[in-house]
RNA sequence: GGGCGCGUAGCUCAGUUGGUAGAGCGCUUCGUUUACACCGAAGAUGUCUCGGGUUCGAGUCCUGACGCGCCCACCA
């Protein structure tokens, strides 16, 4: 008891274990399936959700890297070569403009720097912070293979998005156009539409007379949020059914302020009920009057630049102007003139950047864009036909209307960081050519010395190629054959068609077979009120923080606890200080076996249930063990984690702890002592995937002679 | 406008195919017995949001209503 309480002390001190284990693991090289030992042959592979570089652990990620280190600690303990490889995005949009906040506050912009010194302090700064959530990830005890981590925009990952790039571009898929796109102004960059963010807004219904050509004091009156782009308005439409407008179809009006003559047309797509029922149509800035446009020929007018100012389109006193002073102006002109006919208050959804929360302009833009027909089809297929399945179930359906509604996918950006198009530009026609390497001469005129063309990929463009690039494709790896497929994709359910669909339809169309054969959408982390965790409002808890306060595998445990199907988790410490009791418990539970059993090492074996010499206490622990494997085993099958938690908690404390042990400090025997051991034994293998660290600390100091190098390693249920 | 999830003990949540309501934290009482007070034993606490229906029987199935939260959407 004297000596065993020197080596273990009286409470679990995390903080004296936890790196000094980490490092241990690390040394023994079984995060490496490569180092595993031969007897786990059967692959089991997880990629990690690469988190940006600008990133810091949040509650999301400490949950879902403790989903994929228990998948990956269950599977290594039965047997299967496991790989968790991760890595880092290089964030395009999100990484540039923390360099850009940096440099703002010595006055500068990007422009000042111009593009090569500007990627190259972007780089820098990788260097600097970059490794920041890897050493965050590696302290809530992930157990991924740290010597396969790829970053998207190393050197082979860019080979990678080049070919992919090509492949569709000989498809056919990728082609330029000028259409309507979101615009940031402040990133100075075209975005998704899933890179938007709509924002409930208080604003105003104006109502605006435009006055009919020809006929004195006649008007029709039209209803808008945003009655500055009218200098750029280029129709007026009605509901070919609206009675009220009948007569009126085929007419012209004169646009007030610009005295432009414009028809009204009649188009389906205009709600009689809505308004007045006519519509003012700017097709340069709103995507249904574009099409509407279209459809009757009424050309269009690019009135708003890329600064979110008006262009040279407009009557001169309104050049120049921002959006909302236009705005202004407009508003009082118009009632000057009184054509404006009431004003209502009017709330409504404004889009953002999602990275930077300015308001989105749409803007005629020349764009590069893939088409997403066929590849929509193909993500559709993988689920239709049970390939690939979500977990729970219910995700599929946001997921197919996605894919069902998806227009092609506008892949080019104007930012700096990321992967450029390899597309090159000749000097002399206006014509651009695909060129993986700098071309030696220009494949259109064969003189000149061609530009490669300055917009970079929508960085969820090489995020789409995850799965398989950062196991080597393109080109032929090992890893590749052994760890493709994937077998699980946890993430969070806000990026399912921002990257999970785009990664499905790639590995479909790249390597003819979906990534994942499970798709594990996990919970989203809300306060204890149900509110948003963010940053802005002050509501996030950092995970580092709890790791601080009570240790890595109370902090797993706690999290794992709360667990379920449900969407929303809502957070709350009290399971954390519940974990650390319970490692507490954990540790004291062993403690007590080792005094029982005395130094002496033994030969563990695994007691027959149907032995003449055990008790009845010993036979029903082994009987509950034996069930409580069983248990676990389903649990995790089903990706139910916090009912696995619940049921090794049970056992362990109350049918371990608060009954067996009981009974057995009243019997003094061989097989007793044998049970004990062997009991905890089980309970540690079957903890570790939830509370790496202490059961592997307890795990070196037992008392055992056939003991493998590592916990991990152990055998799940021998 | 469409979709999804939730409403069970003071708080956060479980509750498998319908059969007398459970856990953790908190609370009450007792307990320093060969691990652990980060403990043990015993205990209290619920019109399962509200109507209606199916059923011998509903927290669980159906159907309305109310409340909360999230996502999608080109109603100006």
């Amino acid at each position: 008891m004297e000596e065993l309480s020197k080596e273990l002390s009286k409470g679990y001190e995390p903080k004296e274990v936890e790196d000094k284990i980490y490092e241990f693991w690390q040394k023994t090289g079984y995060f490496n399936p490569d180092k595993l030992p031969k007897r786990c042959k059967k692959p089991y592979s997880i990629v990690i959700p690469p988190p940006n570089v600008t990133g810091n652990l949040h509650m999301g990620h400490a949950l879902n890297a403790t989903i994929q280190d228990i998948l990956i600690r269950w599977k290594r303990l039965n047997g299967y070569k496991t790989l968790w490889l991760p890595g880092m995005d290089h964030a395009g949009i999100a990484a540039q403009n923390v360099v850009e906040k940096k440099l703002r506050k010595q006055g500068l912009s990007r422009f000042d720097l111009g593009r090569e010194k500007m990627i190259e302090k972007i780089w820098e700064w990788k260097g600097e912070y970059g490794d920041i959530i890897l050493n965050q990830l590696k302290k809530i005890g992930s157990s991924c293979d740290w010597s396969r981590t790829r970053f998207t925009l190393d050197d082979e990952y860019a080979k990678a998005v080049k070919i992919a790039f090509a492949r569709y571009y000989k498809k056919g898929w990728i082609y330029q156009g000028e259409r309507i796109v979101n615009w940031c102004p402040r990133c100075q960059t075209s975005l998704s539409d899933l890179e938007i963010e709509h924002k409930e807004e208080k604003g105003h219904l104006w109502y605006i007379k435009y006055p009919l050509l020809g006929k004195f004091k006649k008007f029709i009156v039209v209803a808008t949020t945003r009655p500055e782009t009218m200098l750029g308005d280029t129709g007026v439409a009605v509901n070919p059914k609206d009675k009220r407008y009948e007569n009126l179809i085929g007419k012209k009006v004169v646009l007030p302020l610009v005295n432009r003559e414009i028809p009204i047309v009649a188009d389906r797509l205009i709600d009689k009920e809505f308004g007045t029922g006519a519509v003012k149509i700017t097709p340069a800035h709103d995507l249904n009057d574009y099409e509407i446009g279209l459809r009757h020929n009424l050309g269009s007018i690019s009135i708003i630049n890329e600064r979110a100012k008006l262009t040279e389109k407009v009557p001169i006193p309104y050049q120049g102007l921002s959006v909302k002073d236009a705005r202004e102006k407009v508003i009082k002109d118009l009632e000057k003139l009184g054509l404006l006919e009431k004003i209502e208050d009017y709330t409504h959804q404004v889009p953002k950047c999602y990275r930077c929360n300015r308001t989105i302009e749409l803007i005629l833009s020349k764009q590069w864009f893939l088409k997403m027909d066929k590849l929509a089809g193909l993500a559709i297929r993988s689920i239709k036909n049970k390939n690939t399945r979500f977990q729970p179930k219910r995700w599929e359906k946001p997921y197919f209307d996605w894919l069902k509604n998806v227009r092609d996918w506008c892949i080019s950006r104007q930012i700096w960081w990321g992967h450029r198009l390899p597309i090159w530009q000749c000097q002399n026609k206006d014509k651009q050519f695909l060129s993986l390497e700098k071309p030696k001469k220009c494949e259109v005129c064969g003189k000149c010395k061609p530009e490669q063309i300055s917009d970079v990929l929508d960085t969820w463009f090489s995020s789409a190629l995850w799965p398989f690039a950062a196991l080597g494709w393109p080109e032929k790896t090992k890893d590749l054959r052994e760890f493709y497929p994937t077998n699980v994709l946890s993430t969070a359910r806000d990026i399912i068609n921002l990257w999970v669909a785009r990664m499905i339809f790639s590995g479909d169309e790249f390597i003819k077979k979906e990534p994942f054969k499970d798709i594990y959408i996990h919970a989203t982390v809300l306060t204890r009120d149900g509110k948003r965790m963010s940053k802005s409002l002050g509501t996030g808890i950092n995970p580092m923080g709890l790791i601080e306060r009570y240790g890595a595998d109370a902090t797993r445990f706690g999290i794992i606890w709360q667990v379920t199907e449900n969407q929303d988790l809502r957070f709350v410490e009290d399971n954390i200080v519940m974990g650390k009791k319970f490692c507490n418990k954990i540790w004291n539970a062993s403690r007590f076996v080792m005094m029982q059993v005395g130094k002496q090492k033994l030969e563990i074996k695994k007691p027959k249930i149907d032995a003449k010499n055990l008790t009845l206490a010993d036979k029903r622990i082994l009987k509950k063990l034996d069930k409580t494997i069983k248990d676990i085993d389903a649990n995790l099958e089903k990706f139910q984690f916090g009912k696995a938690a619940q049921t090794l908690y049970d056992f362990f404390w109350h049918d371990f702890c608060d009954k067996y042990i009981e009974v057995a400090k009243k019997q003094d025997t061989k097989e007793t002592k044998n049970t004990l051991l062997y009991v905890l034994l089980s309970c540690l293998k079957l903890l570790h995937p939830f509370v790496p660290f202490v059961t592997e600390e307890i795990y070196q100091k037992l008392p055992i002679k056939n003991k493998e190098k590592s916990l991990m390693i152990e055998k799940w249920s021998e």
